[in-house]
Order: C-alpha cells, then sequence, then structure tokens
RNA sequence: GGGCCCGUGGGGUAGCUUGGCAUCCUACCAGCUUGGGGUGCUGGCGACUCCGGUUCAAAUCCGGGCGGGCCCA
C-alpha cells in the first residue's frame, strides 16, 4: 500500500479500508491551514473574472493560474512554476502511477540529467527525431567542453549505455525500471501550461527483455497499468497504433493514448515497442542458457503533466476545476457558517466532523478563515474540491450537516451519524460520473466515412473512422482532404470490409483521423 | 516556417491619437463590522517590460531586445 507524501506535513490512518474502495490514493490528509491561502496573491479573483468556457483557450489559461496550478510569470516561455496546489495534484498522479508500477515489478531510478553527445548519437533515427528540439550545454564556467552536452529530451540515450553494463545474463531479464523527471524540449510553437512546455514533468518506465514475445507481454501489462490509472483520472481514452511516419524515433511500433479534449485528441501518453533498434547500437546483450548471446527487446511507456493538462480541460466547467477525487487535495473542505454569539459552537462541531473524517482516511480541511461563507465557496470551486461540507447551527439542531458536490453543483442534507459512508459513496460518485460523462462525449464524436466525398464534411469536433488500405499515400491523402491527423490504427485491430476510399483498394482495417493539440 | 497584434501596482484596466499631474476595480495588510452563495466602513501598501534614440520634458513618438497572444501553412 503507498501513501502519498506531497510534502512532510502528512498523517496517514489507518482504519479506513472502506474509504479506500473506488476513489483511489487514501489515508491521507492534510492539515496545513494557510498553505492554500493564495500565495500569489492576485490569483484569488472574482469568478465574474473567468473568461466563458466557451472561449476555451482563454478559460484554459485562467483557470491554470486562479485555480492556483502554476505561475506562468517565470520568465523563460514555456517553463511555468508549479505552485504548492498544481505540486500537490501533480505528486498525487505521480502517486497513483508509482503506486501501479511498483506493484508490478518495476523499480524507480533516476538518471542524471545530462547525457554527452557521444551516446546520444548512437541511434540514427533517435537523433533525426530529436535533433532540433535539444537543449546543449557547451561550455564548463569559461572553457568550451570536449564534448557538448545535452539535457535529455527523453533519457533512452542515457539510459541504454548503463543496461549494457547492468544486462550480463538471462536472470537478469526481463529488467523493468522507470523514473519521473524532469525532461526538455526546445519548442518552437506555442506553448501551454501543462499541454506544451519546454521543461516536462516526464515518467518514462523502461524495460529489457529476452526476445519480442515477452515485450510484447509487457505491453500488455501496459495498457491494463493504464486502464486502472486513467479510471482514477477519470480520463477516457483511445489507443491508437500510430502510422510508420509518425511513430516514436527509433521505435519498432508505438501506441498513442488519446484522449479528447474540446474537439480534438489530445495524446496523454505512449507505449513504444523498439524490438532491438537500441539494442544493437547500445550493445545491449545478454547469454541464455546455451551460452549463446542475444541482443535485448526493450519497451517503454512514457506519460507527462499532459494528465494534469486533460484533468482539467476536459473536466473543468465555467466555475472552476473540477479534480477528481483519487487525486484532489482536500477531497472533502469544510466550511464553518457562523451566527454571532454562536461562533464558537460552531467551529467546535466542525472540528469534530473534520476529525471523523480524517480517522477514516478523507483528505480534509476545515477552512476556518474570517471570510463570508459564500466567499469560500467560490474559492474552492475554482480549485474543484470534489466534495464541500456546509455546517451550521441549524444543521448542528438537526445533528446534520450539508454536502455539495462540485460536478453536479447540487446538495443535499445527511445525517452525521452517516458521513463516513455518505461521503464514501459521493466521491466513487463523482468519479463515476466524471469518467462517464467525458467517456459519452468522446464516442459521440466517433463518426464512420465510407465514400471519398464524405471525408470533408467531417471536420473538429469530430473523430473520423475511415476504411483504409493500409498504405502511407492513402493515409497522407486522407489527412490533405480532411485536414486532419491520423491517429493510426486502432488496438487491438478492427477489421474492416470494404474499400479504402482512396485507393479503391480492399481495406483491411479502420484508421481514425482527428484535429489533434 | 510565414503574417498580425499586445506589454501600465500581485491580477484586470484608464491614460497613448494631440509628449508634461498615472485612473478605477480587484487582491493584499490593519481595525471595526458581518456571517446559510462574493458583508460594509475607515485607513494603508503597491506600477508605466528592458536598452538605446528624439526632446527642455517620454507610459505616450522612433529603433532594437526580451516576454506574451492570435491567425495561416
Amino acid at each position: 500500500m503507498i501513501e502519498v507524501k506531497p510534502t512532510e506535513i502528512t498523517e496517514g490512518r489507518e482504519n479506513a479500508e472502506r474509504a479506500q474502495e473506488g476513489i483511489g490514493v487514501q489515508r491521507v490528509w492534510y492539515s496545513m491551514p494557510n498553505l492554500f491561502n493564495p500565495i500569489i496573491s492576485g490569483v484569488s479573483m472574482r469568478l465574474d473574472e473567468l473568461p466563458p468556457r466557451e472561449n476555451f483557450n482563454d478559460w484554459y489559461n485562467e483557470i491554470v493560474e486562479k485555480a492556483g496550478l502554476t505561475d506562468k510569470r517565470y520568465p523563460i516561455k514555456g517553463m511555468n512554476v508549479w505552485t504548492p496546489y498544481g505540486w500537490k495534484i501533480m505528486q498525487a498522479i505521480d502517486s497513483l502511477i508509482r503506486r501501479e508500477f511498483d506493484s508490478t515489478g518495476h523499480d524507480e531510478v533516476n538518471f542524471p540529467t545530462l547525457i554527452p553527445e557521444t551516446e546520444f548519437a548512437k541511434e540514427a533515427e533517435h537523433i533525426k527525431g530529436f535533433g532540433k528540439d535539444v537543449y546543449w550545454v557547451t561550455h564548463a564556467g569559461e572553457n568550451e567542453l570536449d564534448v557538448p552536452l545535452l539535457l535529455r529530451p527523453t533519457s533512452e540515450t542515457a539510459m541504454y549505455p548503463m543496461f549494457s553494463l547492468w544486462i550480463r545474463s538471462h536472470s537478469d531479464l526481463p529488467m523493468k525500471i522507470y523514473q519521473i523527471v524532469s525532461t526538455f524540449r526546445y519548442e518552437t510553437k506555442q506553448t501551454r501550461a501543462f499541454i506544451r512546455v519546454r521543461e516536462i514533468h516526464f515518467f518514462e518506465s523502461h524495460t529489457a527483455h529476452r526476445d519480442f514475445e515477452d515485450a510484447e507481454a509487457q505491453i500488455k501489462e501496459d495498457l491494463d497499468i493504464l486502464g486502472r490509472l486513467m479510471k482514477n483520472l477519470c480520463l477516457p481514452y483511445m489507443i491508437h497504433r500510430r502510422p510508420d511516419w509518425d511513430k516514436f524515433a527509433g521505435a519498432y511500433y508505438s501506441l498513442g493514448i488519446d484522449t479528447f479534449m474540446e474537439g480534438k485528441i489530445l495524446q496523454i501518453g505512449s507505449i513504444h515497442q523498439y524490438r532491438n533498434n537500441f539494442a544493437i547500437p547500445y550493445e545491449i546483450k545478454y547469454e541464455d542458457e546455451r551460452g549463446e548471446h542475444h541482443y535485448v527487446h526493450q519497451t517503454t511507456f512514457g506519460m507527462s503533466e499532459r494528465l494534469l493538462g486533460a484533468i482539467i480541460g476536459i473536466h473543468g466547467d465555467k466555475h472552476g476545476l473540477i479534480l477528481p477525487p483519487a487525486i484532489a487535495p482536500y477531497q472533502v473542505v469544510i466550511v464553518p457558517i457562523p451566527k454571532k454569539g454562536h461562533q464558537e459552537k460552531v467551529y467546535e462541531e466542525c472540528g469534530k466532523v473534520g476529525e471523523k473524517l480524517k480517522s477514516a482516511g478523507f483528505r480534509v480541511h476545515i477552512d476556518d478563515r474570517d471570510l463570508r461563507p459564500g466567499n469560500k465557496y467560490y474559492y474552492w470551486e475554482i480549485r474543484g474540491v470534489p466534495v464541500r461540507l456546509e455546517m451550521g447551527l441549524r444543521d448542528i439542531e438537526k445533528g446534520e450537516v450539508v454536502l455539495f458536490r462540485r460536478d453536479e453543483m447540487k446538495k443535499k442534507s445527511v445525517k452525521i451519524e452517516n458521513l463516513n459512508e455518505e461521503v464514501v459513496s459521493l466521491l466513487a460518485d463523482i468519479e463515476r460520473n466524471l469518467y462517464e460523462r467525458a467517456e459519452r462525449k468522446m464516442q459521440g464524436r466517433i463518426v464512420e466515412a465510407d465514400e471519398l466525398s464524405d471525408l470533408d464534411m467531417y471536420s473538429a469536433p469530430d473523430i473520423l473512422q475511415v476504411k483504409w488500405c493500409g498504405e502511407e499515400a492513402c493515409g497522407i491523402r486522407m489527412e490533405e482532404i480532411t485536414g486532419m491527423s491520423v491517429l493510426g490504427t486502432s488496438e487491438p485491430e478492427e477489421k474492416a470490409e470494404g474499400e479504402c476510399p482512396i485507393c479503391g483498394k480492399n481495406a483491411v482495417k479502420y484508421v481514425y483521423l482527428a484535429k489533434t493539440y
């Protein structure tokens, strides 16, 4: 069982078995009353200053700052500051990832940030793919370096020279490691918080196997892990086998993990089968039982803070963020409703209820600032807290509290004696609701186009499904006609019967096209 | 890759055309007040993106850098 430890000031509680079902990381709560006060004062604002959700780009850019996720004023394009609330959410996502990979036999490591040019240059396709995006370190103090160093854009070329030292025999395999580190890519296009950045908060697992089949089995395991993770993050997704012209630099094949945000496809991760494309240049070999030497087969699985970007963009509404319960720094915020002459009584009862929830394992915060309750409602709504608990004299007299669910913006009164059960089922219901409504939105946009003349009838937000002969030329032509990008074929592959609308030849599978970020 | 636009307190802005005193809202701090959807009052802190040019004088005009945004491929 993994505990989230986003800061040193956390505390786990044991008796929380019920609370742990269906709502992800639990057993942690926070007691930092001042942490969420606006560190950046301007980030607190009135709701009526939030751009309408219809104006998605503006809305997104405002919300990431106003919900306290990031500060974009750092003076380098594409490199933003993670502010406390945003970093807590990202750490919670990382904890879910760690839980999954630790429990499937992966070990966490941490490689250096710098890679010598000589190692980077060993796999030709890889350099071609990343060369233009690389930051170089060419000087140390006043002296030019003999061998220039680069900031990793991804870690294959950092790790694989070590793999060739670490892997000696079949008993070293499979080797399964991962790391969560910053990677660097010099984006020239427009950057956007969490979606297109130059310093990427990156998860990458790397595995080495004795043969292709074992590497394929790893990819199946990766897909299982993904399914569990995406449920907690409330993110619907599709797996597409990327066309050859769009696969990862150096991969045998690439699977894109695609989600659907505001009419476009956002790739939130990828899984690659390398076969022995890297093992050969990096000489990663093992000795089998018969004393023969073979190159290993390798896979990787990558994800990034785009997961958070997707959560913001897919679930958020005109009131602000809506956080999946599994990653919400606070799952329940308690807002006391004081009344003149009865303040102490109200705060005392709120404290009791808070303790009750905390010892059941929920992440809870009591907002006892000297502000009007309505002000606090707006404050926590924009930050996406899944459940708000309101408690005043009226409730205390009836032995009740009011629970407000952020996803539906609805209130109901519940008895304090049933509170833990109510919160468990409410959080689980929020998780289910967020996932399902996003899933419906995505699935509802998939349309099939049969004829050549149909192809240009569709555009974003549609996701096009087209019969395809499998030829690159036909895929490229479809991109030209539709103005969309080929996502690839679905994985596992769906068999198609009929004709490729471009060349008229027999189609064997479906290809998907959509606008992409 | 090509084109267009914009940089004024922490956030949002007025002022720029016609050069001279920097406006308002919000946030923040202090005090009182208030408390079931952004209480009210009083007081306070806080800004012209940077460098250069023109000028008696530049937020304002000119050039460049840096930063940000939009559109097209």
